[in-house]
DNA sequence: CATGAATGAGGCTTCATTCAT
DNA sequence: CATGAATGAAGCCTCATTCAT
């Protein structure tokens, strides 16, 4: 699984199964006793990356805090995650656009994120885009989430200073 | 060229030449005498795409007029060509996560687009991300726009809404 | 065919025929408006080569010499013509290897140079390889005049000494 | 291996891959299990054909003897050889004429044959050939055996006869 | 007779997947 | 459950040849 995140962000999505199992350590067709299917690699990846991103960005959320923070925090968090994680940040972004990915897959992963949801629904409903649909004010959000991580990494430097007129561009946008 | 957008929105970027060339109605070794490589294919219809996006949303821009109005005509034009042509949206996208870019294509693609990039600049400079190097708005810009590109094709009823509100987050993001 | 000679020699037989008609200046298709077929194109150069070959071995051959005399006119022309045109020598040789060449063609070749087999039977019938059948003294001929033209070409500096060398050694060889 | 052999021989240098695997009896694709490339393949048998020839040639060699003795030794093993394996000579031969022979297996192959280098070195040194160089008469001794192998194969019933006849040109011309 | 775009069969190579050990 | 050789379909690209202009 790691060893996936490791070729995948460095060969891309078309990168084979055998290097897959080269990097894991294993032999060719081990990978196939765990997952029947390459694209059922992807889809379990991609559910991984997906809960392990949700799990860092809610852990330690102040529940009583208001919006603004709450908000920062989960965004803070997801960030300062994929900056320290760039391989798992540019293999989820491969994966996430390859056909691969099975609409059950992403359906389970947005169940799964129920809890951020909730807090951007709210968000939603007492800001200025109030009258659009949440799924445009998500895209939004991880819109500009990809922007500030890929700045994040490639300039790691100011990174924090990313984070940070990241999120402030994200509230001005949705809240 | 058409056909390439018509199966490369359809199947992904890792679509066969094969089909390209039969979408094309010409047979398989026809598509060499044009194009040496996959790869130059792709780099061709990359930059037209980009040129034909940038030709557009700079057409009849009014020159003297405010920040924000050149702005709105220029992201106005730019969501509903890509709304009247979804696939030529997919293509470019599936087209821009493709490995097959090179970086000088890339490089061609932004000195083209040097008009665009001055008008944000301006943006940048006299908004709340005057600190933020000018990348990262168009960063923004980009990520913005993809996802209200998205939602303008998926739900065509409110396009004209989802382009204003798209807009809205945008020009609160940066300006 | 000059353009072929220099083409086939710098690519090797499997060089394309388009590459042979942009080296000739005329169009891709126009080459077969000539030989109906690249086998026929490489017969021909086959047969116009030998048959070079051999108009400059026998000019001004002396023929009331002696035998040693003769076929050293013969050896020496033969040598430096080639010596003096390895475009021509390396594409024979690539040509001669190939599959091409007809058994038509190669008898064709065969009954073009009877001067010269009439003069090798005679150096043969007085040699130490009398016992011999003919062809054999002819293959020995030919494989030591083709090692001697590579080494005169390779060594341009040494070239007269490399074909009396040469000569010598076929000398002692067959005569 | 064996399988390459007999198709090349067949088939010349062109010969597909396919036919060579179908000829092994395993699939098209397994062949690149084994060599990564037509060319790798071309290259393991050159070498492997050049050392076995080596190594008929040197086997039982009287390392006593004088030097004739010695050099007929290995001429008539290595044309023994040749003649009983023919589809290897043929093979070789044609391998050797494609452009698929990296000069690091030419180099290699000929630090191989040290041995069969000595020999000739004091062959030539105390031969008429002194003043040349030793690749020369190498070239010599090359051109002669290939001629008297296709002459031994084409005609087996006076094989030893042309073997013989070969020999005593060879000797000749260099000794 | 020149042209050069079009053709499509065929070649080399890759790789997800299988399976006997 | 591990292994890794074997598979063969499929992909990209080449090129001799044709033919409408």
């Amino acid at each position: 699984m790691a060893a996936a995140v490791r070729v995948i962000a460095a060969q891309g999505p078309g990168a084979p199964t055998a290097a897959i199992a080269k990097e894991a350590g294993v032999a060719n067709g081990s990978l196939f006793n765990y997952f029947a299917t390459k694209a059922e690699l992807y889809n379990q990846l991609y559910l991984d990356l997906k809960a392990e991103a949700f799990r860092v960005a809610m852990d330690e959320m102040p529940a009583e805090a208001d919006l603004r923070t709450q908000t920062f925090h989960l965004w803070s968090r997801w960030m300062n995650w994929a900056a320290s994680s760039p391989e798992k940040r540019k293999a989820f972004a491969q994966i996430c656009v390859a056909d691969d990915i099975s609409p059950e897959s992403r359906a389970q992963a947005g169940a799964a994120m129920a809890p951020i949801v909730a807090l951007i629904e709210r968000v939603r409903a007492g800001g200025v885009l109030a009258g659009q649909p949440l799924p445009f004010v998500f895209a939004i959000l991880e819109s500009l989430s990809g922007a500030t991580m890929d700045f994040m990494i490639a300039d790691p430097e100011h990174a924090q200073t990313h984070c940070k007129a990241g999120f402030e561009a994200l509230w001005r946008a949705i809240a």
